[in-house]
DNA sequence: CGTAAACTTGAGAAATTTCAACCTGCGTGG
DNA sequence: CCACGCAGGTTGAAATTTCTCAAGTTTACG
C-alpha cells in the first residue's frame, strides 16, 4: 500500500526522492499499540512525536463529570504532536482507537526533519491542515444537524484514507463503536443509532460490522455540505514552493 | 496599557530587551480597519500576516445556506495567520467585529521575526494555543449545555484579556451582538438571549450594553468548567527554553 | 454455551428551534 | 424638534431535536 506518511507529506510540498528516502528511514523501528491505549494523557510532559502507520488514533478531552469528546482523529501517515514540546503540559489525550503501529520519533530527528526546507514544509502544512480540520469540526457541530454533521464525518474520513491509500475505492473500515462516534459528535449513543438508521435508510451509507460504504459519494456531500478544500489535498501551484516547476502529468 | 503583543509573546518564551524592541518595531505603521468589515475571506490568497494591537476580531466559515459559524476570537495581541502562506488559499474568513488597530506583516519581516530563535519559540506557542483554544471549543459544543457554554466562553476571555492588560479587574467590554455569540456557540439568538437572562438572574454575570462584569470569577468557573490550562499562560521551566536559566522571582 | 460489549428500540422529558410579535434606543432626514 | 426606520434586544407558544431511562437483542469470543 505504500508509506503512508510519506505519501501524505507529498501533498504538503514537492519532496525528491532523497526527502522519500529520509522520511522511510524515519519508518523503521516500528511498535504495535494495543486498543484502547493512551499514548499520553492530559497533565503529561509530551518528549517524543508519534506518527501513526497503521490503525486509527484520537485526541480527547474528558470532562470533570466524566463526559468525553473526541476532538480529532489521525489516520495511517499522520502526526500526533510534532511541536508540543514547546507547551509545558498535555491539554489533552491521545488513545489508539484499534490495534495501531507507530513510530516514536525523538526531538533530535524531528530536529533533522525540520532541517530539510522541503520536509519542513510539508511537515508544516500538516500542521495547518490539523487546525483546519479543528475548525470544520466546529462548524460541523455548531450549524449542521446530527445527520449531516454524521455524513460529513464519513465523507472526510473516506477523503482522507483515500488520500493515503487505506480505502478501497467507496469503502474503508470505520473502527469506531457507536459511543466513539457519539464522543465525536457530541451527541447520545442512542441518538447515534437513529440516526445511522436514518442514512441507512435513505441509501446515503452501507454500514455492516466495521465496514463503511458510501454508494454515492457526491450525493452524501451534497447531504452533509461537505467541501473539501479544508483538507488542502488539491495541487496548486503556490503549494509546493520552488519557483522552478517540472511538468508533471495531469 | 502596553503593547499587547510584546505583552503576550512574553508568556510563550523569555524575551530579552532586545527581542521586545524588535516586537514594538512591527508595531509602528498601523492601520484602523472599521468595524465589520473582511480582512480575508474562504477562497483568498493569503499574502501579508495581520496582528490586532487593538479591537476584536473572528474568524469564521459561512454554510451555503447562509449559517455562520465563529470559529475563534482574537483580541489585542493576537496574529492572524503565521504560516497560512504555506496553505494555497483560505478556508475560511477573518473579519472585525468592531473598529480595529492592525498591523500588517509582510512575509520579510515574518522571516525576520522567524530567525529569533526565541521570538520564534514565542510565535510557534501562539500557534499551539491556538490550536489548544480550538480544541476547547469544540469540547464547549459538544459536551456542555448553552448556559455553561457561554460562561466558558466569558471566563476565557476575561483570561485572556486580563493577559494582555485589556480588562480592569473582574470587567470588559464585550463587543459582541447576541447575534454574534449565538454564532459562536452554534445555537440561535432567541436561545442566547434566554441563556443569558438564566445567567444574570444567577448572578453570575453582569451585562450592560457592551460592558460585562464577573462578580464571582471563581464561582463562574465552577458553574462552566473551566479548566484554563489549555492557554498555556502559566509559567513552567520547560517553557522558557533555553537549559540555561537566570533566577527569576517567584 | 455463557458472558460482556455493542447495538437497537420505545416512551416520556428536557433542551433548543421556529415563528411571530413587540419593545427600545438612536441616528437621520424632513 | 419630531417622525421614521432600523438594528438589537426581549418574550410567548408551539414544533422539533435530542436526551434520559429502561429494556431488549445481537455479536464476538473465550
Amino acid at each position: 500500500m505504500g508509506n503512508p506518511f510519506v505519501r501524505k507529506l507529498g501533498y504538503g510540498a514537492r519532496l525528491t526522492d532523497a526527502d522519500r528516502e529520509i522520511l522511510e528511514a524515519v519508518c523503521t523501528r516500528t511498535r504495535l499499540v494495543r486498543a484502547h491505549t493512551d499514548l499520553i494523557q492530559e497533565g503529561d510532559n509530551p518528549r517524543n512525536v508519534h506518527l501513526l502507520l497503521e490503525g486509527f488514533v484520537c485526541r480527547y478531552k474528558v470532562l470533570h463529570d466524566g463526559k468525553r469528546q473526541i476532538v480529532a482523529f489521525f489516520v495511517p501517515g499522520d502526526i500526533c504532536d510534532l511541536h508540543v514540546h514547546i507547551l509545558g503540559e498535555m491539554d489533552h489525550s491521545i488513545g489508539t482507537l484499534v490495534d495501531s503501529l507507530m513510530v516514536e520519533i525523538d526531538p533530535s530527528t524531528v530536529e533533522a526533519l525540520t532541517s530539510n526546507p522541503r520536509i519542513n514544509r510539508a511537515l508544516w502544512w500538516g500542521t495547518l491542515v490539523d487546525e483546519g480540520t479543528l475548525r470544520e469540526w466546529l462548524v460541523n457541530m455548531g450549524q449542521r444537524p446530527a445527520d449531516q454533521q454524521m455524513g460529513h464525518i464519513f465523507c472526510e474520513l473516506l477523503l482522507r484514507l483515500q488520500a493515503v491509500g487505506r480505502a478501497e475505492g467507496d469503502r474503508f473500515t470505520l473502527p469506531l463503536t457507536q459511543q466513539e462516534l457519539a464522543d465525536t459528535m457530541g451527541v447520545t449513543v442512542v441518538h447515534v443509532n437513529r440516526v445511522l438508521k436514518h442514512l441507512r435508510r435513505e441509501g446515503l451509507v452501507e454500514l455492516n460490522g466495521r465496514e463503511i460504504r458510501i454508494p454515492d459519494v457526491r450525493r452524501l456531500r451534497t447531504f452533509s455540505d461537505f467541501e473539501p478544500n479544508y483538507l488542502h489535498l488539491r495541487e496548486t501551484d503556490r503549494d509546493k514552493g520552488p519557483a522552478v516547476r517540472e511538468k508533471v502529468p495531469v
